[in-house]
DNA sequence: TTGATGACGGCAG
DNA sequence: CCTGCCGCCATCA
C-alpha cells in the first residue's frame, strides 16, 4: 500500500479499458476483480459500453468484456491477471531488477496468483450460471467443462461465494450421488433443498435428484467456443448413460 | 514453510 | 446400494 505511493509521485497511472455491455455478469467479474486489485497493482479502470458506439457494438458484438492496456487487448471474458500484470510491468519505466531477486517485479508483496486471482473462479461461476432453472449439474461435470479445475475446486469456488451476487445459481450444483453436499458450516443445506424445490427439482425419498430427469447436459458447444471453454472429453467409462 | 482441512469423486469391499 | 479409503490441491493458520 505504501509502496504504491512511491511509485504514484514518479509515474502516472495506468488506465486500462474494459468494454463491456449491461447486463453482463462476466463483465462485472472483470469489474469487480479488477476493483480488488487496483490499488496494489496501481491502476485506473476506464469502462467503456460498447452498445453507445455502433462502430464498437459492431466490432465486438457479444465478446465482452474485452480488456485493454495499452492498446493491447490483454483479455476478454475472463480476467487474466498473470497478462495483466506482465503488461503493467512492460509498461512500467522501471525494468530492471536487483539480481537475487528473479521474480520480483516492480510490484512488492504481490506474491504468486491464487485460483481466486488467476480468474478460474469467474470461469466457474459462467458455467453455473448457465444452469437452467429446474435442472441440476455435479461438481466434477462444472469441472470438466471448466477444463482445468477438479470438482474439489468447483466445491471450493462456490463455498466463496458471499450473500450478496445472487447472480451464481450455486444450489443447482450437486455431488455426484445427486444429493446436497453436507458442509463444515451447517447451515446452507437447508436451504439448498429448498431453493430446488422452488424451482420444481424433484427429490426422492432419500434426498437424491435423478440426473436422468433433472440432469443437466452442458451448455451448447457455441457457448463453450465463444467463451474458450475447451473441456476434455470425460473418460464416460462403462455403461450406463445419461439421457436427456 | 508445513500441515490440516474440505460445498468431491472413483473404487474396492 | 452403501461405506470407507485415498488422491486431489487451493487455502489458511
Amino acid at each position: 500500500m505504501s509502496a504504491r505511493h512511491e511509485r504514484a509521485t514518479t509515474t502516472p497511472m495506468p488506465v486500462l479499458t474494459v468494454y463491456e455491455r449491461a447486463g453482463c455478469h462476466l463483465c462485472e467479474d472483470m469489474l469487480a476483480t479488477l476493483a480488488e486489485w487496483r490499488t496494489e497493482l496501481g491502476f485506473e479502470v476506464e469502462r467503456i459500453d460498447v452498445d453507445r458506439v455502433p462502430e464498437l457494438a459492431a466490432r465486438y458484438g457479444a465478446k465482452v468484456p474485452v480488456l485493454v492496456h495499452d492498446s493491447r487487448e490483454i483479455c476478454r471474458f475472463f480476467l487474466d491477471l498473470d497478462a495483466l500484470r506482465r503488461s503493467l510491468r512492460d509498461g512500467m519505466t522501471t525494468p530492471r531488477r536487483s539480481p537475487g531477486r528473479p521474480d520480483r517485479p516492480g510490484f512488492p508483496e504481490v506474491g504468486h496468483a491464487s485460483l481466486r486471482d488467476a480468474g478460474r473462479y469467474p470461469r466457474i461461476y459462467a458455467i453455473v450460471r448457465m444452469i437452467p432453472r429446474g435442472r441440476v449439474a455435479t461438481y466434477g461435470q462444472v469441472a470438466a467443462i471448466e477444463g482445468s479445475a477438479t470438482a474439489r475446486m468447483v466445491g471450493y469456488a462456490l463455498a466463496a461465494l458471499s450473500g450478496p451476487d445472487r447472480s451464481v445459481p450455486w444450489q443447482r450444483v450437486l455431488n455426484h450421488a445427486g444429493t446436497v453436499s453436507e458442509r463444515s458450516g451447517g447451515g446452507g443445506v437447508a436451504r439448498q433443498r429448498q431453493a430446488l424445490a422452488a424451482e420444481g427439482v424433484p427429490f426422492d425419498a432419500k434426498g437424491r435428484v435423478d440426473f436422468d430427469t433433472a440432469g443437466w447436459d452442458g451448455p451448447d458447444i457455441d457457448w463453450m467456443e465463444r467463451h474458450g471453454f475447451h473441456p476434455a472429453p470425460r473418460p464416460r467409462s462403462g455403461g450406463r448413460r445419461r439421457r436427456r
